[in-house]
DNA sequence: GACCGCATG
DNA sequence: GTACGTGATGCGGTCC
């Protein structure tokens, strides 16, 4: 294998870089950075190691320059702090304190770091040096390894996908709002069309003051309506029979539009024809990502319509169908359950080898067994299914079990749970009954870290290898040039692509999902099918799912 | 700052 | 028969 070397940037006071390699040291000026990051790309890529990828890698994109490695200290200094493989003290020393303090850097601030900033100044090449030899000298310098590289990847991936940015058509999502919510309405009124609704509601409730906004005021019009309700959920009205229910749910769906995607959403986070929120890597404790602007976690179907592809271009949807079952069946090595995967469906896999009568039932006994259910139909189920598959079951039992004794878990590549207090704070439970309940609520969390954090890094693996694919996919010239990742979400990916290069993006899909299954999994192969729809809109894609998936 | 309600996987 | 403190994230509203 070919030694990958390592360039550690480091940041100066005064606008300067310092860049470490070996035993050479070199001082730039931030704005000749990246001409020199491209140079060096252009001979033999180098890993670059830097403090947090979302600090250094925007600058370097938007001059053009696309990296293929990283190692983000601030991820793995967190990473490999709970990674109950890791000898701790190889992490102390110098500025160490710092790194453990490091949060991450908000898409707010990013603008700042070309100024000066003292306390910012981190030895990048100090830090490295006891992450490498601390990954070395771990019991699983391999898994460790491996999840280092993904999740420093992923950081690359989510730096691309802000700047790519989702397609987006202005236009789309603004003849959207104006059908269901009217115009635009002057800063700080309802939109019309809302008006309206709330003005039914108020006739119906013959309540004529009311904000519908107010739960307060809706209960108590709700229960002089003869309406006794315990809450004012979208659920809970669905059950009621009344004139007022009807317009109710509309003007709530409706003002989460306006809230949530509307046009002061629009102004903020659609720029120049792309959606562009920003991603968290590592942002739950599990690996998952979360998002810290624009709210990538949750797109909403209703504003998918504007997501469309350029002229020319299409969007690849592709998911993994039902990833944590899969996952489950690798890292418990259970043949039984590995079997029942092979193939598009493993819920429909479990009905045919005959260890449940329905594919609800494989659903419902899996999920229960993965999130803790004990009780109704879902707990029943899970003693059925212990049998069939004793060795996946057993896996779970045993991360509750240590939850609940006060212990922490690992993920299969060795990312730590928090303990119970980290979780969820230190307390003095003097009641031994609320005790007893806080220990089985975290043993459900650690049941369940398990098996969403391995899913994290498989996750991780197909989309780290999915990006290299798609910049070798033939086509030359920047990132936006070729076809590109433009939305990830823990099972899901979006890609951008030329019409002509489809076929072959969802080819690079599978083949990395293929990848990731190798790399995590080893020779246990498991299957982990995709489904993909090549579509000029999002909201297009999975219409016609080829099979039912879920 | 707490709560509710809602959206996503 | 059991338990109601929790699968997670983020967001924007009201209430006090």
């Amino acid at each position: 294998m070919v030694r990958v070397p390592r360039v550690q940037l480091s940041r100066l006071p005064g606008g300067r870089v310092l860049v470490t390699d070996g035993d050479s040291r070199l001082e730039l000026g931030l704005g000749d950075l990246p001409a020199y990051v491209n140079a060096r790309e252009r001979e033999q890529a180098p890993r670059w190691v830097w403090d947090d990828t979302a600090r250094w890698y925007p600058d370097l994109l938007a001059a053009g320059v696309r990296v293929a490695r990283c190692h983000d200290l601030r991820l793995v200094h967190h990473l490999l702090r709970r990674a109950p493989a890791a000898d701790q003290r190889l992490l102390a020393g110098e500025q160490s304190e710092r790194w453990d303090r490091l949060g991450p850097s908000v898409a707010s601030e990013v603008g700042l770091f070309a100024a000066d900033d003292l306390s910012e100044h981190l030895r990048a090449d100090l830090e490295d040096a006891r992450q490498v030899r601390t990954v070395a000298e771990s019991l699983e310098a391999a898994r460790l390894g491996l999840l280092v590289a993904a999740e420093s990847a992923g950081a690359l991936v989510a730096a691309e996908l802000t700047y790519a940015g989702m397609p987006w058509r202005r236009d789309v999502h603004e003849a959207l709002l104006a059908e269901l919510l009217g115009p635009r309405p002057r800063h700080g009124a309802r939109p019309q069309k809302l008006e309206e609704l709330a003005d039914q509601v108020r006739a119906a409730l013959s309540t004529p003051t009311l904000n519908p906004d107010s739960n307060t005021e809706l209960l108590t019009a709700l229960r002089r309506a003869g309406l006794e309700v315990p809450d004012t959920r979208a659920h809970t009205l669905r059950a009621l029979r009344h004139p007022a229910i009807e317009p109710l749910l509309q003007f709530r769906q409706r003002a989460h539009l306006f809230q949530t995607n509307g046009w002061t959403w629009s102004d903020e986070w659609t720029q120049g024809g792309r959606f562009r929120p920003t991603y968290q890597p590592a942002g739950s404790v599990t690996g998952r990502w979360s998002s810290n602007g624009g709210g990538a976690l949750s797109f909403p179907a209703i504003v998918r319509p504007a997501a469309i592809a350029d002229e020319g271009w299409v969007l690849v949807v592709t998911d993994v169908s039902q990833l944590e079952p899969r996952v489950l069946a690798g890292m418990s090595g259970d043949r039984a359950l590995a079997h029942a995967a092979r193939g598009a469906d493993l819920y429909q896999g479990m009905v045919d080898d005959g260890a449940v009568a329905t594919r609800n039932d494989a659903k419902l006994g899996l999920l229960g067994a993965m999130y803790g259910a004990t009780s109704g139909e879902s707990g029943r189920m899970v003693a059925e299914l212990t049998r069939r598959y004793p060795q996946a079951f057993a896996l779970l039992e045993r991360a509750a079990h240590e939850g609940e004794r006060g212990g922490t878990v690992r993920t299969l590549l060795g990312r730590g749970s928090p303990s119970v207090d980290e979780a969820w704070g230190s307390v003095e439970e003097a009641d031994p009954e609320r005790e007893a309940s806080r220990r089985r609520a975290y043993g459900r969390f650690t049941r369940n870290f398990v098996v969403q954090g391995t899913g994290a890094e498989w996750a991780l693996c197909w989309i780290a290898d999915l990006r290299n694919r798609l910049w070798h996919l033939g086509a030359e010239g920047p990132l936006q040039a070729r076809p590109h990742l433009v939305f990830f979400l823990h099972d899901e990916v979006v890609i951008h692509a030329p019409a002509h290069r489809a076929e072959a993006v969802v080819a690079a899909a599978r083949e990395a999902a293929a990848t990731a299954s190798a790399l995590v999994f080893r020779e246990l192969s498991i299957d982990f099918p995709l489904s993909a729809s090549v579509v000029r809109s999002y909201a297009e894609a999975g219409k016609t799912p080829p099979p039912q998936v879920d």
